[in-house]
DNA sequence: CTGTTAGCGCATTCAC
DNA sequence: GTGAATGCGCTAACAG
């Protein structure tokens, strides 16, 4: 049973005293240590790390108007694409002395506005990542707030967009030269940018090499709706998938050695974003991203917005490409 | 190209000049509305909505110093294992109107202070799930903010625990009654609380049970290492594994089957966390854990610190249990 | 180079 | 019930 009153953090005027100098220098010290002699900032930084002085974060806040905060958004922390997105994000903003506000959206519009708007006063930007908000949403946030998309494509607003493009036909090629002739797309979110732009490249892949491709619908990007995906695959007659992501991916493999059907032996799954890939048996085909780098450049970009207070309409394109493992062969001759 | 000078949100001042009343109503009207008449109440928040007011936390921070933020630091987001905790903390401290900051250690001991520094100033109290710091400057930081544990167990310091010792024991009792007399522990980081706790179970049990069992090293919980180990339980004999977490499991999987190990026909394989078992073929035998269940406890253990201004040695055990799936058969005859 | 003076936006004593 | 004053801890002109 410990006391907690005396959690007063030494200040700066503490400091101040201790040092002999006035708080401006102390401030300045921590700041500005090119305007004092080295000797000044030597002896004061001295004196504060033996009291335990660190600069109120708050305080300075207030009075400069800036928080070395940003927030970053996710529909969903658990789903594995977003950890390395987070990961870098951290990692990034760190490098520029800024900490991060991290926010689960539950995939809830309402609930992300909330978020962002209860995140608002303490931070100096946002990064939103796979958005479930509406263009005027974001549009009407980023007027207030610098803001940063990621995977959601808003004209004005800067973003950076995983083109899954490229992997996605260069999947449907693979599959071509396999000798694959019916396809299945296990679909992800209707309201997600990644997966229209994955269904619209695998259909024009798909076309442009005269396979037949059946969309699957699917309301979420669960293991559970890959694996409801089998046997509507299975009845269309497709001897390969490829599926919104690698956790849809999984369960269509589940779903189909459920029904006896052996992957690589009888069919061929690949998967996107390539997170679960390296960590599976077999090792999933998969249409690798670049989350990481997703979240560094997001970062950077918000930092130079910070900096030159000037948002401009870029849009930066992440490729991607199809790493080969094992759930992908030679369709089943007969 | 927009310009982002006005950022300038609207301020109490401005509210209380267009609604005829001084800052202090205003701010009344926010934080203790019982003191105001109702009229005013009224009249004042009608406005500030419609000036676009909303309360400046940081300001307000400074003030009471009380931000309204906790800070949440775990070794690694990118475990599957923290996804669940970093969610339902998220979620248990917005209902408390809390938001939090995320911090990855990288599982790194300075690292992870350097985090508690930066984020000290702003938030009211921490969470440290697996914490890498040592005893003593967990119970530094402690002293100076409130501070909540996750499966580290530190005299004095209100913990939660995930109890994986029951869990363990009837892994163990489950193997034992499927004939297997020689088992292997795949090891997860020596600093680990976790992992001292999951090994010192399953030897007591092993041993009650008459069983052999062998333990191998490992010095992250990663895939690799759990690969790695294959060759290791193989030469020792065993016809069966408990890995120290699911990734860990699922590297196991993968390393016995490239060996030519089938699962389970020839090997029964058990992780730990239950966070990959309903994703992977096939569905892995895991312990279960309580991770979102221990992100709630954790936080109202830290919200009633806040409120009490008192901190009780406090210790919370959160039971375990295996759950079967189908990686886990009786021991191949011969 | 360093000290002095003024706020940043708000909550909170006191008075009235 | 409401207003006037004070300070949270710090940075940013402005002097010297």
């Amino acid at each position: 049973m410990v006391d907690l009153t005396n959690l007063g953090a030494p200040t700066i005027s503490q400091v101040a005293k201790a040092a002999g100098v006035s708080r401006a220098t102390v401030s300045r010290a921590f700041t500005r240590p090119d305007m004092l002699s080295a000797e000044t900032v030597r002896r004061v930084t001295a004196i504060a790390k033996k009291i335990g002085y660190v600069p109120n974060h708050t305080a300075r806040a207030l009075s400069t108007g800036r928080h070395g905060n940003v927030a970053l958004v996710v529909p969903d922390v658990a789903n594995p694409f977003f950890p390395p997105l987070i990961r870098a994000t951290q990692v990034e903003a760190e490098k520029h002395d800024f900490c991060v506000f991290l926010g689960n959206s539950d995939e809830n519009p309402e609930h992300e506005e909330k978020l962002v708007s209860r995140f608002s006063t303490q931070v100096e930007g946002f990064i939103l990542a796979s958005s479930r908000l509406s263009d005027a949403r974001i549009r009407f946030q980023a007027a207030r707030r610098p803001l940063v998309l990621v995977n959601r494509d808003v004209k004005g607003i800067p973003r950076v967009l995983m083109d899954s493009g490229a992997g996605i036909a260069e999947a449907v090629d693979h599959l071509a030269r396999l000798g694959h002739k019916r396809i299945a797309y296990i679909s992800g979110p209707s309201n997600s940018w990644s997966n229209a732009q994955r269904r619209a490249a695998i259909q024009r892949r798909a076309k442009s090499r005269a396979l037949q491709v059946l969309l699957v619908p699917a309301q979420m990007a669960s293991f559970q709706s890959g694996y409801a995906a089998a046997p509507a695959i299975l009845d269309y007659g497709a001897t390969a998938a490829v599926a919104f992501d690698d956790l849809m991916a999984q369960g269509a493999l589940a779903g189909l050695a459920a029904r006896g059907v052996a992957v690589p032996g009888d069919f061929s799954v690949v998967g996107c974003d390539d997170v679960l890939g390296a960590i599976t048996y077999p090792p999933l085909s998969s249409v690798s991203n670049a989350c990481s780098e997703a979240g560094r450049v997001a970062v950077s970009l918000l930092m130079d917005i910070l900096k030159t207070r000037v948002v401009r309409d870029v849009r930066i394109i992440l490729s991607t490409s199809l790493v080969i493992r094992n759930t992908t062969t030679k369709v089943a001759s007969g």
